[in-house]
DNA sequence: GGTCATCCATACCTTCACGGTATCAATGCC
DNA sequence: GGCATTGATACCGTGAAGGTATGGATGACC
């Protein structure tokens, strides 16, 4: 009589984050009364009251904001638990390594390669996700590793193993005024629209600092570019952008020129996986790149 | 049609860990058939078989194994949600000390006293619990902080803040041999009996060791006495016991006396509490007691 | 090697929790 | 004060979860 259950963790969090039963339900593909019905129930066996609602009003008591902070690690627990399994279940298993495309340093062609040699390699899979995604995929048990840059907005339940820094570019329109001169500095470019939608700020925007996850439906979604839409956009000299060294030596480009920004901060690549994994996959897959890095960053 | 379920899961593991459905059903409070249906359908979501079983013998698959063992923290966290969220939703909100009784290096009282001037205090509640119990009543969330001693076998999800390091003393009966030597070696000790039962190694047995949690219905469940019984035990000679120096000074008894150990080890004791708390009491309670020791610490 | 006890699976039944529809009632707005 | 919005209630049908009875395979023992 005390469990909770993950279908009830799973629709207060959506009343928790709408504040509202009616898109709530919608969102999650159900009727409005059973939804109330199951927060009631929920209340009721935590004997708490979690919600503080009129017809015209919903909004969370101090015991409920405490639950939709611990709900969401524990859904995640749960939704990661079922995801291994199932990996693990395969007839083949693989090292599943999430990772923005291009974003590795260059360095994944030679660590794949050393890996292979490994005795405890498996086949590896990438995992190609957005950018800012590789966390939630390893957390939710997509990925047995990810390459993403650090420091990490939250880094609990994770080992973070960093392999290099490598400094970023600016990629400009070869027609900007801009272009002309060799070497800029960060406020030359304030203002600027960046390929999220967001003016760049005198930082040249932390690549790690919007991870904020999907927003209860925030009015302004991030907008989310493919390559080629932010080349073209480059080029047009609608936006500009801040590439890894690496990723901006693969993409040459007509119609787009890349500069040194001198008081630019460098970018920090790293291997990340699950404190608790104990598999000698990952365990040499992160030996082997720290062992490539290493010998890539002396020439 | 993704989503496990807490029962499923709390299913899996009975199973798992007892390795076999008669008893698992037993252990759960249930028939066996449908407990055999529910590993069935769990499986089925999965498209994974996590068991193998034969009339005669039941065993894990590697995928039952991961299962297994991503199982456990999951439904932790679930539980620490509902748990939390109750003990928010109480009226008079209080700040859960877990701790072993006596095992507070007789800081306890100045730590409370300091701690109640704290702006940010809230009345401490203490909750007691047998040795090795702290990290679990705190990763169940019966618990806000815990006193216990360091290292921890695995911290994980956990800051930890060690407050002080105290020797620890043998208690003996003072009829025994050894009485009257007035120091002692680990080794003259090596082969008595502790109070769990287990015999003393050379190391006098790191207080952290055994924390492995309620195994699957182990076959010697390790002794659990409380102090009376340790006392008769330690009178009549039965075993030998390796409290220490703040828990020796407060039970002076006559038939027993303490004896220091030249190269026994000491304990330190140190706070801990989930990473994510973001409660002020918390804070304060840390910030104090480590002020405490450390005045406490030069005499 | 045959008999037997053990133990997981299957068959079948009952109950109740969950979800849906229709509707009420309270609340803020114009 | 009328009205639209929105959460709560009433009522119903379906299906999942749990129970009992029983089957059938397997290892042990004589």
């Amino acid at each position: 009589m005390d469990d909770l259950e993950v279908r009830q963790l799973r629709y207060f969090v959506a009343v928790a984050e709408e504040l509202h039963f009616g898109r709530a339900a919608l969102r999650l593909g159900m009727a409005q009364p059973p939804l109330s019905r199951a927060i009631r129930e929920l209340e009721r066996r935590l004997g708490v009251r979690l919600l503080e609602r009129t017809t015209r009003h919903v909004s969370l008591t101090p015991a409920g904001e405490v639950l939709l902070r611990d709900a969401k690690p524990a859904l995640d627990a749960v939704a990661a638990a079922g995801r291994r399994a199932r990996h693990a279940g395969r007839a083949e298993p693989g090292l599943r390594l999430a990772m923005k495309a291009d974003y590795d340093g260059g360095l994944l062609p030679r660590i794949l390669a050393a890996y292979r040699l490994e005795p405890a390699a498996l086949p590896v899979e990438l995992v190609l996700v957005g950018r800012g995604e590789q966390l939630p995929a390893l957390r939710e048990g997509r990925a047995d590793v990810a390459l993403l840059p650090v420091p990490l907005a939250d880094d609990r339940g994770l080992d973070v193993e960093p392999l290099l820094t490598e400094p970023r570019l600016v990629a400009l329109a070869s027609t900007d005024p801009l272009a002309d001169r060799p070497r800029l500095r960060v406020a030359d470019l304030a203002g600027r629209t960046l390929p999220d939608g967001t003016p760049a700020d005198r930082d040249g925007r932390p690549p790690t600092a919007v991870t904020a996850g999907p927003s209860p439906l925030a009015e302004a979604p991030p907008r989310r570019l493919d390559l080629a839409q932010i080349f073209n956009l480059i080029e047009l000299g609608s936006i500009v952008w801040f590439p890894p060294a690496s990723v901006a030596r693969r993409h040459p480009r007509p119609g787009v020129v890349y500069r040194t920004v001198e008081d630019l901060g460098p970018i920090t690549l790293a291997l990340a996986w699950p404190q608790d994994s104990r598999s000698p996959a990952v365990a040499a897959l992160v030996r082997t790149a720290t062992t490539v890095a290493a010998t890539a960053a002396r020439p």
